[in-house]
RNA sequence: GCUGGUGUAGCUCAGCUGGUAGAGCAGCUGAUUUGUAAUCAGCAGGUCGGGGGUUCGAAUCCGUCCACCAGCUCCA
């Protein structure tokens, strides 16, 4: 492997899973006594697993560069050679690397184990590789941090460095002015500099403050998302923010999320028999209570239930961040109860409302599809049989193969309930979330009794579907920041034109077009302050206007205003009328 | 929850080995009435994240709690 193409993601693994080989025999040279885990290339570069004493600090990672800058000059070549499962194990017990025997271990019996060896360092890998280390031309390690051996808490924590390398200094300047330019686009700093939210810390982790502006723009969602859903069928419902203990059993929460939710008073109340309420961390039981208040015929179904729902989770402490995990956040939540040969209908709908929102906020081309399955080994986290777990699933790869969504499937990552299709978008920084799911439920109807009299007068339970229209308003908020940098769309934007004027002279004129333009539902603002104009500029481009209004005698006497665009630039003299008319289309075409 | 890092004015940051808290920007007041990226002058603003301890004396040293950041785990 001598020649690599940078633009071929299987070259750029083995570049940087090379690069990898060398931050290890680094740290082995500087600390002999390090056990080496497991050292992976990445979507943006490599890390590497350290069994070490003491994490390592900046200082260490610096002394570890130049080590590795050491080994590139020495110009060593990558050998692989093989050896046989019981001569592997034996081989790296003599090494000392516990987790690489454990490793081996777990290779099938009569397999031929590879390593790869460069000078006197030798590791267990099944490569391929670069045929010389000094390939690597440009590199930078990023920091160290913990992370548990298997991705498993019950096991160690050990110590992760994770780095990025490059063919030359260029690329990796390049690459490293991306993560800062990043940096300026995180929704958890963008959003507190922009006064979209702020934290205080005797509120508490996960508890944010949203600012008008904040406030404002998730109001803007919330009625363009509940408009829509009425039109699409939707009955609204109001349900209690907390219930008692009993409701959350017949649900199975309290068995599989108790760990979860926030139960008020003293949990041990419900030991004894007596009640105890706990916030809701979900709005499906809730919401079930509407279906199950009378009988119903399988005339009447679908039904369609939405509920712009405040819930609360007991996230752990570490958990939280910005508007992306909060221990309160407002979900888009709704359910759909339906028959078996409505569920594929009732489902794509629920995909077209969702690309029809991801569209609408043009982040339709960041989505990724997961079907999240449930994990037959781990089956105390799930409810209902290994039957009706394959079943329903089946019923849902067949949905979405019709669907023809282009999906990747996933072990492990099912509600308690049943199977998604989880609608996932990576931050800024790379670090992926769900930002909307539609779930397939085949559990909690039969568990609450929800039943339909079908047309053979048998009794029958419904499916339901578990779905969001737009995720979190939170969470969205913040992909939307992070998107357009806070210079959001003109129908989002929560100040959307902003006046100035060049004197005082202009203000009765200023406050004259912002009223008029704020009776049609314009958000407008008028920087009415003793500053040069051309600092009033500067202040709204901060603040990412879609429009300043510029206006002066000139303007008055034409009933003009000079108007600057975010999005076209200097725009000149515009009749006011004119420009009015403008910004509402574009308002109400919802134009990104 | 775990590993590591950070916490000084609204923001960005100085403040060396413990000895009376500082700057720029933002804010306020006054002057200036301005034509496209920072007008001038003055004023005010801080329990140095909280509460303990060590010390004659703590922003600085030590523990503890809180919050924020990166990652792991978990998840909308």
């Amino acid at each position: 492997m001598s020649k690599i193409n940078f633009d071929m993601p299987e070259d750029k693994k083995i570049f940087w899973h090379t690069s990898s080989h060398i931050l290890a025999q680094a740290v082995k040279r500087l600390y002999p006594g390090v056990k080496l885990a497991i050292g992976p290339a990445i979507d943006n570069g490599f890390y590497y697993d350290f069994d070490v004493e003491k994490p390592f600090s900046r200082e260490d990672l610096d002394a570890i560069e130049k080590e590795m800058a050491n080994i590139i000059k020495e110009n060593l070549k990558l050998k692989r050679f093989v050896l046989p499962k019981d001569e592997a194990i034996k081989f790296m017990r003599d090494k000392n690397e516990p987790y690489k025997v454990e490793l081996i271990e777990e290779l099938p019996e009569g397999e031929e184990i590879s390593f790869y060896e460069q000078g006197y360092f030798v590791d267990l890998c099944a490569g391929p590789h670069l045929d010389y280390v000094s390939s690597v031309k440009a590199f930078k390690l990023i920091n160290a941090t913990g992370a548990y051996w298997k991705g498993s808490e019950k096991n160690k924590m050990l110590t992760r460095i994770y780095g990025v390398s490059y063919p030359n200094k260029t690329m990796l300047d390049e690459y490293l002015a991306m993560l800062e330019e990043a940096k300026k686009r995180d929704h958890n700093k963008l959003g507190r500099e922009l006064e979209y939210f702020t934290t205080v810390d005797y509120i508490g982790q996960g508890l944010p403050i949203m600012m008008p502006k904040g406030a404002k723009v998730s109001q803007i969602l919330q009625r363009f998302v509940e408009d829509e859903e009425e039109k699409r069928g939707y009955v609204l419902t109001k349900t209690p923010f907390m219930a008692k203990s009993d409701l959350y059993k017949i649900s199975g929460h309290w068995d599989h999320y108790r760990d979860g939710m926030f139960i008020l008073g003293d949990e041990k109340a419900d030991e004894r028999g007596e009640e105890v309420l706990a916030l809701r961390p979900m709005t499906c039981p809730f919401q079930f209570q509407v279906y199950l208040a009378k009988m119903r015929s399988y005339r009447e179904l679908p039904m369609r239930f939405n509920e712009t729902a405040y819930l609360f989770r007991n996230e752990a402490s570490g958990e939280m961040h910005g508007l992306i995990r909060m221990r309160q956040f407002t979900l888009s939540e709704g359910h759909i109860a339906c028959r078996d040969d409505q569920l594929a209908e009732e489902f794509a709908n629920c995909v077209d409302l969702a690309k029809f929102m991801l569209t609408t906020l043009g982040l339709e081309e960041d989505i990724s599809y997961r079907f999240s399955k449930w994990d037959e080994n781990n089956k105390d986290k799930y409810i209902g049989s290994a039957d009706e777990w394959e079943r329903v699933q089946d019923k849902m790869r067949d949905i979405l193969n019709d669907l023809k969504i282009d999906y990747y499937e996933a072990d492990g990552e099912a509600a308690f309930y049943g199977p998604k299709l989880d609608l996932q978008i990576k931050n800024v920084h790379g670090k992926e979330d769900t930002l909307i799911t539609i779930q397939i439920d085949f559990q909690l109807a039969s568990r609450f009794g929800m039943e339909y009299v079908d047309s053979d007068g048998s009794k029958k339970n419904p499916y339901v579907i578990h779905r969001s229209s737009i995720g979190c308003y939170e969470r969205t908020l913040a992909l939307l920041i992070e998107k357009y940098a806070g210079a959001m769309p003109t129908w989002l934007a929560p100040t959307q034109v902003k006046i100035l004027p060049i004197g005082f002279n202009q203000h009765d004129y200023s406050y004259d077009i912002s009223k008029k333009m704020q009776s049609l539902g314009i958000r407008v603002e008028v920087d009415d302050r003793n500053e040069k104009i051309g600092y009033k500029i500067r202040e709204a481009q901060t603040e990412k206007s879609p429009y300043m209004l510029i206006v002066g005698d000139k303007e008055i006497q034409s009933n003009t205003v000079s108007v600057r665009s975010r999005k076209k630039g200097e725009m000149g003299a515009v009749a006011v009328d004119g420009f009015i008319k403008d910004i509402l289309e574009e308002i109400n075409s919802k134009a990104i």
